[in-house]
DNA sequence: GCCTTCGCTTGATCGAAGTCAAGGCGCAAC
DNA sequence: GTTGCGCCTTGACTTCGATCAAGCGAAGGC
């Protein structure tokens, strides 16, 4: 079943290759946001997606590509706020963000949110649902989203045929695990704001998006929970990064200006 | 090459249904320290060992399971201090612990260590380190230790072959990723202590072991570290602990008193 | 024996970030 | 228009845990 797959015929990112080196032209309006991407067809995935790499290391298996297409579910757009999956539904899928940002949350004992992460488009969620065979926690929309959606139990099934496939899904895993110990250090509040923006910036970069100028989809209490620190802190931090003219921010519209510096900045966090 | 393994035909641990249910009859002397896994045979693995649980979802698959033992190799006995891996070595294998406790960490750019985990026997490291092909952390001896080494490239070979070894890999990686975001939240000093001593407590039940006695391998400055936490503060909250009867701690001995209160202490942590 | 070292504890002080409170800005509804 | 409501910022004060400092006891070397 392929749900409002016309709808997102929309256009295309900035060429792949080009924009992973090359930031965009100032254009003095703001930096794209909300990118989406292109949808793909029977052979190729969305440009954006991760799965995308999984024909890479052997070259094409064409049977078996198509099979990976057949367990692919477009679904959305959904609006902001939408639940993907919710903490302990039953777990049948993975997602592949295709548009839009989701932020993945748990709430504790006593109603606190936690935030987990933030995805953007070619991201995938729900990796960490397998163990439990329920969700760990919920998704939720930030904007307008759409997604690609991918049945865990065929994927698993041709995983066992399409070596590719079983060792991308290792990757992406793997690459989960360390990437869940990144925020668990004890760094300061500069430390973690600077990171958090260099890792937007990396991620939107590897999708083809501009890595200076961005815009950042969530509340600022949702970083502020994402980096285990109060709202207000972020909003200082950021005015201090700003008095020191290492980025721009206005409203939610980023603009970093000396990423060398916030690198320095960050390193302890990123550089491990 | 199976090396040092009769070195390690030891007395067998607690039998394990009853264990996983059923404390240790208090004998005066501390709990037992250090406990080994047996050690298996051509069809069986080591009875801690996580991938014993390969063969249980769909029957015996002798041939497969003879294949997965021929990728296996014990290793061991090491002193405490010894380095499994290093950060930066490139990844070969993926490790059981099979006695003793081994600790995982990072090292930042101005040298201060992050420990990532403590290993009992039975649990798995180094699948953190498929993405990038190389370790992303040290994994270091806290006792004597002994381990199963099992040759990773082997291993995804064979798990395109035995469906049960492929999902018990995306089992086990799922685990860790959730597992990973556990102490990324802000939580006390107390209701750290509090579920990491917890934590322990149920990883060494699942193994067979006590869960109200063990003793601690590591210095409290290894537990400061990994909870993110001063030595000073870890020392105060025990004492606190102990002041208020929820256990008893002489040195590295511990004794858990009052599980429920200490559970309720912790269910921020736990609980999600 | 003595001395050093290391791990642990305890007390005193300090500081980064949290909390509380107030106010501004943008935006949608009326 | 203005009212109300999120979202964000800024300032004042508090607090939890870090840091600094001292001391104790067990283990190991000589």
């Amino acid at each position: 079943m392929i749900v409002n797959r016309a709808a997102f015929s929309m256009p295309t990112p900035y060429a792949e290759a080009s924009a992973l080196t090359t930031a965009h032209p100032p254009t003095g309006k703001p930096a794209p946001n909300n990118p989406i991407a292109d949808d793909g067809d029977a052979l190729h995935f969305c440009a954006t997606c991760t799965f995308g790499q999984v024909c890479m290391p052997n070259g094409y298996d064409k049977s078996a590509l198509r099979a990976l297409h057949c367990l692919v579910e477009h679904i959305g757009p959904f609006p902001s706020g939408h639940h993907v999956f919710r903490s302990h539904d039953p777990f049948t899928a993975i997602y592949s963000v295709r548009a839009g940002m989701v932020k993945t949350s748990v709430v504790d004992d006593l109603g606190r949110e936690q935030i987990l992460g933030f995805f953007l488009p070619g991201e995938i969620i729900g990796l960490n649902a397998i163990y439990t065979e329920r969700y760990p926690c919920n998704a939720i929309a930030l904007d307008t989203i759409a997604l690609c959606r991918f049945s865990f139990p065929a994927m698993v099934t041709l995983a066992t045929r399409l070596p590719g496939l079983q060792e991308q899904l290792f990757r992406l895993m793997s690459k989960d695990i360390v990437k869940a110990t990144l925020l668990a250090g004890d760094f300061s509040a500069d430390e973690r704001v600077a990171a958090f923006l260099l890792d937007l910036a990396d991620r939107y970069a590897a999708r083809g998006f501009s890595a200076t100028r961005f815009r950042l989809s969530m509340p600022r209490a949702d970083i502020a929970n994402y980096l285990r620190l109060a709202a207000e802190t972020v909003s200082r931090v950021l005015r201090r990064l700003q008095d020191q003219a290492l980025l721009r921010i206005e409203g939610r519209e980023v603009h970093l200006l000396q990423v060398d510096a916030m690198r320095h900045l960050a390193r302890c966090v990123l550089h491990r």
